[in-house]
DNA sequence: TTCCTTTCTTAACATACATCAATCGCAACA
DNA sequence: TGTTGCGATTGATGTATGTTAAGAAAGGAA
């Protein structure tokens, strides 16, 4: 069960045995099922995850109704609402499982007592912090500089996996474009 | 000189005289001027810089020569080249003084002597960065959810000094549109 | 001030994407 | 087996933004 989250953290900071029982000892194994909300506007955010296996996504809906989804995850992501986790507040994303999943959560407050407690921690989240802003920074960027098509390929090119295993419609979704469009991009893609 | 930066720090952390002493010890100071680059493409990317007065832009160009704004920074705020900053790459970003400006860098060095002696600045790094992250998530949103009448709307709420400070094709820039669309914009919503 | 450069605005036209509505393909299942 | 429902596709049309080009306005330098 944690062979994978340990691997993961040990790809940035090293920790003796003890501090691996000490972290696992603060995880929370949640198993949820296709379709069910992990996370739903409103909500007190007291956890993030660590997907061990499935598929999730985060959205936004706004006052049309429509969604807008900002983060896919699966194995070996973390997955929060980050906003309202960090700062104390409501949730305003709703985060639904793709796949039957299982994670790992942790609770803020066992999150600061591990700070006080392995220091290294603070080293570790905020490498990931950095590297989620990073990637965050390139999506902008894209958004800037790229018309739809060449998007999408991004996409299916940082994301092969994900593009197998969630509906078309999603992928428009996050894109920011209709799934009409992505049809007639991918019926384009697919005369060349 | 160092009066800004450290009530900037003290708003997130508690410090001992010694400590800020410490601190400001590590700062380099740096004076550039209107058009100056304090970072081009290819530098390598050895400090982060904070804004003791002025304005800056940072942009990508892309191989149209399209230039990207992805930040600006004014007074109190934090800039550099933080992918290449972070991850050890040659900067890829273009940044540019649009007035004469004042700023503090620290070097990475100095950074993680710092991490190690005042452990305590792991943590304000951290929640910098973890604002950033937020503050690029809800830029990503108000792209997919906003038309560019209301994201313009929006810029003007969150930067009213900058709006007045930098020039409209800059903004339109970091708007991801073009100027004479902006010009349009501003137009329309005169008239209302 | 006057000149010159930069920035902003306007207009005509082109293009990408959205919208709306119909249809198709396919899997779930009674 | 046929029916149902969801997602993907297609076509017709609308709208926002891009492109190009010209001129107006603003700001700096001599």
């Amino acid at each position: 069960m944690y062979t994978k989250i340990l691997e993961h953290v040990s790809r940035y900071i090293e920790l003796s045995h003890e501090e691996k029982v000490e972290f696992t000892g603060i995880l929370i194994e949640k198993k949820i099922s296709k379709k069910q909300f992990l996370i739903q506007p409103g909500d007190k955010v007291v956890e993030e995850f660590y997907v061990v296996k499935g598929c999730l996504k985060a959205y936004y809906l706004d006052e049309m109704s429509n969604k807008h989804i900002l983060q896919f995850a699966i194995e070996d992501w973390w997955i929060s609402d980050f906003e309202a986790f960090f700062n104390d507040l409501p949730a305003q994303l709703h985060i639904e499982c793709l796949e039957d999943s299982v994670l790992l959560g942790i609770h803020k407050d066992s999150l600061d007592t591990l700070y006080e407690r392995i220091p290294q921690f603070e080293r570790f989240f905020r490498i990931k912090t950095t590297n989620a802003f990073v990637s965050l920074r390139s999506r902008i960027l894209s958004s800037l500089q790229n018309n739809s098509k060449k998007r999408y390929i991004e996409f299916c090119e940082a994301y092969p996996n994900i593009e197998q295993r969630v509906a078309n419609y999603h992928i428009a979704n996050y894109l920011g474009i209709k799934p009409e469009s992505l049809s007639r991009i991918r019926k384009e893609l697919l005369r060349t």
